[in-house]
DNA sequence: GGCCAGGACACCA
DNA sequence: TGGTGTCATGGC
């Protein structure tokens, strides 16, 4: 079966059902979530979420406030907290310059916004996109591990690294930012169910799919 | 008990 | 540009 993104998405939809592949009551938690998610598991970061909710209320400025030694100690159980604790002090005091209004920020950067994201410590190309697609509301394409894997299993050449699978792949016209963010979900879901092993792949519903874009 | 997860950066050639 | 070492916890 041949499939474009769109058709991809969709089969994979009507598959494996919306993901719910974030879970957060709101835009800044998603935003700390993504720095301290940093190749570590979910697990491990809902351990750091909640006592920072609890001495925080996951409130920004409350944030700001803590000592570097105290927010370490929150954190501690995402792993690598010196520069996470870093990154995320970054990210909220640049968030803050507009009082935490995101479509203020959007305005203000426009199509220079992914890049001024980049240009935080902390945060490279997978980190930015995530933030754009789930804090932007804007439709990009994560290009992340498990989209890599899966875009070579369906046949594409140039899927080995963030920025090569990411120049190759273009979200369809029309495209939703909510779309976006469920295909992200199914992506990664699919991978840690049917890509753990090179096999598993074979006993998926995509076992006979190619990509033509 | 070693391996790895929902990465990024510094350093090197 | 691309490859390697480093950062760190907790689950399996």
């Amino acid at each position: 079966m041949k499939y474009t993104i769109q058709t991809l998405y969709e089969k994979m939809l009507a598959e494996m059902g919306p993901q719910g592949w974030w879970p957060a009551e709101t835009k800044i938690e998603v935003a700390i979530g993504a720095i301290l998610v940093q190749n570590t598991n979910w697990r491990n970061v809902a351990r750091s979420l909640a006592v920072l909710r609890k001495e925080t209320a996951l409130e920004p400025q409350r944030i700001l406030r803590l000592s570097k030694d105290k927010l370490i100690e929150l954190i501690r159980p995402s792993g690598f907290y010196k520069n996470k604790s870093r990154s995320l002090l970054a990210l909220l005091a640049w968030l803050a310059e507009e009082d935490f209004d995101y479509a203020k920020i959007k305005r203000k950067f426009g199509a220079g916004l992914r890049k001024e994201l980049l240009a935080l410590y902390g945060i490279g190309e997978e980190t930015a996109d995530v933030l754009l697609v789930y804090v932007f509301d804007e439709a990009e394409f994560i290009a992340d591990r498990y989209a890599q894997r899966l875009m070579a299993a369906l046949g594409l050449q140039r899927a080995d690294s963030y920025r090569k699978l990411k120049e190759e792949i273009t979200l369809p016209a029309g495209f939703s930012y909510q779309a976006a963010q469920e295909f992200h979900g199914l992506i990664d879901n699919f991978g840690k169910h049917y890509l753990k092993h090179p096999a598993d792949f074979a006993n998926s519903f995509l076992a006979d799919a190619t990509l033509e874009y």
